[in-house]
DNA sequence: CCTCCATGTTTACAGGAGAAACTTATGCAG
DNA sequence: CTGCATAAGTTTCTCCTGTAAACATGGAGG
């Protein structure tokens, strides 16, 4: 109703619907070679259109990946906020969030860390994946308060828990978790043996 | 002395010059944007000549992914037989092994780990790839018999440690383990969490 | 009502991927 | 030794992309 359907010159949220575009094109392809062309000619607008909302191809790339980002933050948020019992089953409960996004998006989520979204480049980019990345150390800090994990250096669990927790995300949406290799539940076996290293053992 | 600097018309080995140039340029932009044309370009040949040694685009970097893992498996190998006295401080000379590669070469190692190195295409890439996951499954399953490692199964071990390995590598060619963030030490820290959980507690 | 400017379109160009047709030199059959 | 088949290079061509520049449109504010 409020959307008049014969292209009007002005569209009206172009920039949205070049995103929407390119996510579709991301979830469909499972890959990022779509061109800025093929972006505009599904969009319905001329090729040269997109350069209205962004600087080049990258840009809207990295514009994605932010997107990426802030969803995946609000899936870990969530996750940890289901109100499990222990830090532990939180964070049990984010890591397979994580993993599960990256499953659902895997070429968004391939995208977020690929040096096509560079992070250098782009402050928002960078303030989104630091604020996601937050989740993860609030959570650990919180953990070591209520004496859930060890009081090492929370950097230290950081470090191990986002390498863990990434690193079975990759290998999930690269189907290196099949089950003849790795068993049924590879995803909280794994978990369970980096917790129990990073819980305290008394 | 046996080579004739001034361009016969046959390169005598255009296909292994390709493949040099090419990781040059890999690692000197740390990225894998290069055009054939301008390998080709700076080869000195015509941009048509790669063609005749790779099909497409792809598959050079499919080739060149190869390379680095059989590379990789080189390291992990080297290591492992460092003659270290137990098999957690071979472990941790393995991991550190693969995070000193990929830090030494970050380009070839994201392309090895990229979806341009798609393992499903190319049965060679797969075989280098499995060879080199091999060495550390060799090593797990090595652990486990005198006693290192916990009795439970391998495959769980082995998706937890190849994940905590190369989400740290992934972490370290990103800048994303600076001392500030994650401690002076964080690879051997990380390792150590990990270890603590999959070493037997008695 | 008129004019400005953000947001479109058209046109233009440099370069890349890759196919096809052409060239060269080398090894082997006679 | 001759000569041809063939592998390995080159030239030429077509289609496509990214991106810049110039132009068009139409809605908002004076």
């Amino acid at each position: 109703m409020s959307e008049i359907k014969d292209r009007p010159y002005h569209h009206g949220d172009l920039r949205r619907a070049l995103i929407d575009t390119a996510l579709d094109m991301l979830a469909t392809n499972q890959n990022w070679t779509f061109t800025l062309r093929e972006v505009a000619r599904r969009t319905g607008v001329s090729h040269a259109a997109p350069y209205k909302h962004f600087h080049d191809r990258e840009t809207l790339l990295r514009e994605l990946a932010r997107i990426g980002f802030v969803q995946l933050g609000e899936s870990l948020t969530e996750a940890v906020s289901l109100g499990q019992p222990s830090t532990r089953a939180q964070f049990v409960a984010a890591a397979q969030a994580c993993i599960g996004f990256a499953c659902q998006n895997p070429g968004l989520y391939r995208l977020m860390f690929s040096s096509d979204a560079d992070k250098t480049i782009d402050p928002q980019l960078h303030d989104a994946a630091m604020s996601t990345f937050g989740i993860l150390l609030d959570l650990l800090e919180r953990g070591q308060r209520d004496g859930s994990f060890r009081p090492i250096a929370v950097s230290a669990l950081a470090a191990a828990s986002w390498a863990q927790v990434h690193g079975l995300a990759m290998l999930a949406i690269n189907y290196q978790l099949l089950e003849e290799k790795v068993g049924s539940t590879p995803v909280p076996t794994a978990l369970d043996v980096l917790l129990d290293g990073m819980c305290r053992s008394d």
